[in-house]
RNA sequence: GCGGACAUGGUGGAAUUGGUAGACACGCUAGACUUAGGAUCUAGUGGCGCAAGCUGUAAGAGUUCAAGUCUCUUUGUCCGCACCA
């Protein structure tokens, strides 16, 4: 321990005593300084493996270190998880609880191309603002264990995971439609699509094809939906997971194409429907206009022109176009039909946009007596409308509800569950179909035509095709460009770089050229929680020793935004490491949380264009980084939306200061009974709080503590040390300072957390309220657990309810202890 | 449309899970004090009423000795997904 550092380069304890007494002023800036530079002289937060102890691993979304610097939702998350770490580390857990940067990103490559300046260089500017910006609100981080995304030591290991998902065949080439702006000539991340059009230029975003890899989360698709019975994540979590993966069990089924007249054209459309068992209620089949029969079939049509324009119309369409207008449009195609395999029935089939080419089979059974799209599509095109189960009227509309079959032959009579249970059998026998499970869930596309993100490893070779880059290669770096722009074909920037490009094939050592493509910003952030267990490991992304004793992620917490992207991509990138066997556990994270947002004063939400964001900076510069921390856990409920309050804030700084005089009044006097039993009630409820993230109302007890204790004449010291210890989590730096002025050389944050005693802090005498048929009437001060008998007649002798009971007997009294008498009459 | 959350003073929000509604804080009112400091201290503060008292948790009904809390209906707000077959 650096004593000099710890008595501002006093050298006795005595001498700082004698410095810090003349400063009778709350000088936050000096205390927090102070204690700051203590911390990170002594490296008070560094943890090592420890077996011998218990670990507890904290967790929060590591940023993404943008330009504008950290905004005050930010230490909301860090700082409550930061209360967390703290008590767990006083209550003798060894805590990790580390910081990182998720520095890959569009904003530094935008900003490159507006300035030129280089994205490494504009971002390590900014990791160093978020970084000194962190330090200032005295969180607990490691920081021997801060890391980047973009550093090639760390994305070494990404690219190393995504040969591992190439080698075990979950990436793989596709070509897929994506978002292109025309003007810009780049393609757009659904995120960077506003109302259809470019979120740079405004042009509208149109679809274009692109060989795209894809990563087959899909075939994790169940498990990530079973195995959250598992964790323990908060119900919304779950729900928006369950809901995004969006799981449906059905069937699929083939129906024979024919032309007018029946004749097999040797080809079936296979359809998929959760209910095969209104199968006799198809009229007519839709498929996309995507789908690949419209060209395979083009000579049979006797209306192509009609359709061809259809298709180029569609093809034109935003998504969001295309879903904001639920009127039905389409095209029959002429010249040929589909057999129904349940009764041979001939049926029209139409393409109509309404028909998705990217869920089930791209193409449907329509029945529109039972399925509310189908009715209005059957509706303009005057198709027949068959009903096959019983119930509703649908003249009016489609019945989708239960109810028995009807005009469906076999299945007649039966329900719901019988009825596609037989529907399946049915179909199996015949084998035109069979039970089917499927998923919103799409494949993760996973290239991006982008410069600041990580190199995809693979090299395309005319004669090996798609390699991967030896182990050894890796890293894979960047090559250093100063032209960020994409090219015309919409070619990432590092198509340009084409001394990069061109190399060799490491399967045949011909001709070969790299892949342009990077990998999505979501990559890096994927696996970040394993790499904190060991960031300094250049054999392996983290040693099995290291995961085994750090794994699983304790507690979690982040945005609800994340739920559907980063926290089910991680889910699933750390569930194919542990079937390669490279971690221990299935799932990375035992719980998860979410804090709300901080919107501005007047409820609208924080931006840069309002001008109405508040900077941390500012706020810690004003009222110090303790009354800062502890206003962002008072605000309100942590998982809901909160409005910031300039007034709230400086009530919280004035809490602060009442702490800070009160010292003033601290004596070795002993503890009264009352002393002991508000004690032991303040620690209760706060420690309970604080797990159960009801940090507004730990405050709270805190606040009515001081209250307290303000009251007194004198405080006893042992009550003062108990606040400052309940405070430590919250406002560590004030907390740590009244501590060395009490005569401590040891640092509050490695002292205990205290222990509370339910008996203790249970007052011995109770106010019970007294009513008369359940109105209050008054109190009555009686001792606790008073018996029965003794409480009653204290009750009856109050003057109201005397007054009452002369004129009416009591026909029921109800005693609930140390609560409540209740006297009916 | 589907899924989720929610509705309490002038404001942010508490309420031991069915047991004194409004803790704690902000704001406001009145007073005190001052080395005028983002001061501090004291008292008050849901509504109506001089008072005893009455009334009160989005609206309506119900269960109960007792409902902010449980059940049903209605209304409204926020979030996520959305022509998902």
């Amino acid at each position: 321990m650096n004593a000099k550092a710890r008595y501002n380069g006093k050298d006795s304890f005595d001498d700082w005593k004698k410095d810090w007494a003349l400063e009778e002023r709350y000088n936050f800036k000096k205390i927090e300084e102070k204690w700051q530079k203590i911390w990170d002289d002594e490296k008070a937060y560094k943890v090592e493996i420890d077996p011998d102890k218990e670990k507890f691993y904290a967790l929060v979304e590591f940023p993404y270190p943008s330009g504008a610097g950290l905004h005050v939702g930010h230490p909301r998350s860090y700082t409550a998880l930061d209360v967390i770490a703290r008590k767990k580390r006083m209550q003798g857990f060894n805590v990790l609880y580390p910081m990182g940067f998720d520095a890959f990103g569009l904003p530094a490559e935008n900003y490159a191309v507006k300035t030129g300046i280089h994205p490494a260089v504009s971002t390590k500017a900014n990791i160093e603002n978020f970084t000194r910006q962190l330090k200032s609100i005295g969180l607990s981080f490691d920081w021997d264990r801060c890391f980047n995304t973009c550093d090639p030591e760390y994305y070494k290991w990404t690219q190393w995971m995504f040969l591992k998902f190439f080698e075990k065949g979950l990436a793989y080439k596709s070509k897929i439609a994506i978002n292109w702006c025309p003007s810009c000539k780049v393609g757009l991340a659904n995120e960077e699509v506003v109302n259809g059009c470019c979120e740079r230029c405004g042009a509208e975003v149109v679809r274009k094809d692109k060989e795209q890899w894809m990563i087959a989360i899909t075939k994790y698709a169940d498990r990530l939906i079973d195995d959250l019975k598992d964790v323990d994540f908060i119900d919304r979590v779950k729900s928006q997971q369950i809901n995004w993966i969006g799981r449906s069990e059905g069937a699929e089924l083939d129906f024979e194409i024919t032309d007018d007249n029946g004749v097999l054209l040797n080809k079936k459309l296979r359809v998929f429907t959760t209910r095969p068992d209104t199968a006799f209620g198809v009229t007519y089949m839709v498929m996309a206009p995507e789908h690949e029969y419209v060209e395979y079939f083009k000579d049979k049509f006797a209306n192509y022109a009609e359709i061809q324009n259809y298709v180029a119309q569609t093809a034109k369409k935003s998504d969001l176009q295309r879903t904001a207008d639920d009127s039905k449009t389409g095209v029959e195609l002429k010249g040929i039909k589909a057999k129904n395999p349940f009764n041979g029935k001939l049926i029209p089939i139409f393409i109509s946009d309404y028909v998705l080419t990217g869920y089930g089979t791209g193409a449907i059974m329509a029945v529109p007596a039972h399925d509310q799209r189908d009715y209005d599509f059957a509706k303009v095109f005057n198709l027949p409308i068959i009903q096959v189960l019983e119930g509703g009227d649908i003249s009016e509309k489609a019945y989708e509800e239960d109810g028995a079959h009807i005009n469906s032959e076999f299945l007649n009579g039966m329900g719901k569950e019988d009825g596609i249970k037989a529907a399946i059998e049915f179909a199996k026998e015949h084998s035109f179909g069979e039970a089917k499970i499927n998923f919103k869930l799409r494949d993760w596309v996973f290239s991006r035509q982008r410069y600041w993100g990580e190199p995809i490893p693979m090299v395309y070779c005319e004669h090996c095709g798609w390699q991967p880059i030896n182990e050894s290669e890796l890293p894979l770096k960047l090559p250093e460009i100063s032209d960020f722009l994409p090219n015309d074909e919409g070619d990432s920037p590092l198509a340009k770089a084409t001394d990069w490009v061109n190399t060799t094939c490491p399967k045949c050592g011909g001709k070969a050229r790299r892949e342009t493509d990077v990998m999505p910003n979501w990559a890096g952030s994927s696996w970040y929680f394993l790499r904190y267990c060991d960031p300094h490991n250049d054999k392996e992304f983290a040693s099995k020793e290291a995961l085994d004793y750090w794994m699983n992620v304790d507690w979690y917490n982040g945005g609800m935004e994340h739920t559907t992207l980063h926290l089910l991509y991680s889910r699933f990138w750390h569930k194919f490491l542990y079937d390669c066997g490279y971690v221990p556990t299935s799932e990375p994270y035992n719980k998860r949380t979410s804090h709300g947002m901080i919107l501005a004063e007047n409820g609208e939400k924080m931006s840069k264009s309002r001008g109405n964001v508040i900077n941390p900076d500012e706020v810690i510069d004003s009222y110090g980084a303790d009354a800062f921390r502890m206003y962002e856990m008072f605000i309100g409920p942590f998982d809901q939306t909160a409005m910031w309050s300039d007034e709230s804030l400086n009530g919280v700084y004035r809490f602060i200061n009442k702490i800070f005089a009160l010292f003033g009044k601290v004596t070795k006097k002993a503890l009264s009974a009352k002393d002991l039993q508000v004690m032991h009630k303040c620690i209760l409820e706060v420690s309970e709080r604080i797990d159960q993230m009801r940090f507004n109302t730990a405050v709270s007890s805190m606040m009515t503590y001081v209250n307290y204790l303000a009251g007194l004449e004198e405080i006893p010291q042992e009550m003062y040390e108990t606040l400052l210890k309940l405070l430590a989590p919250f406002a560590p730096h004030l907390a740590e300072e009244m501590w060395a002025r009490l005569g401590y050389e040891t640092l509050i944050v490695k002292e205990g957390w205290p222990k509370g005693n339910a008996e203790l802090a249970k007052d011995n005498s109770v106010t019970i309220a007294v009513q008369i048929n359940g109105k209050m009437r008054g109190t009555i001060e009686i001792e606790r657990d008073a018996d029965k008998e003794k409480v009653i007649s204290t009750a009856k002798a109050l003057e109201n309810v005397a007054k009452q009971l002369a004129v009416s007997e009591p026909k029921k009294i109800i005693v609930v202890p140390n609560r409540i008498v209740n006297i009916v009459i």
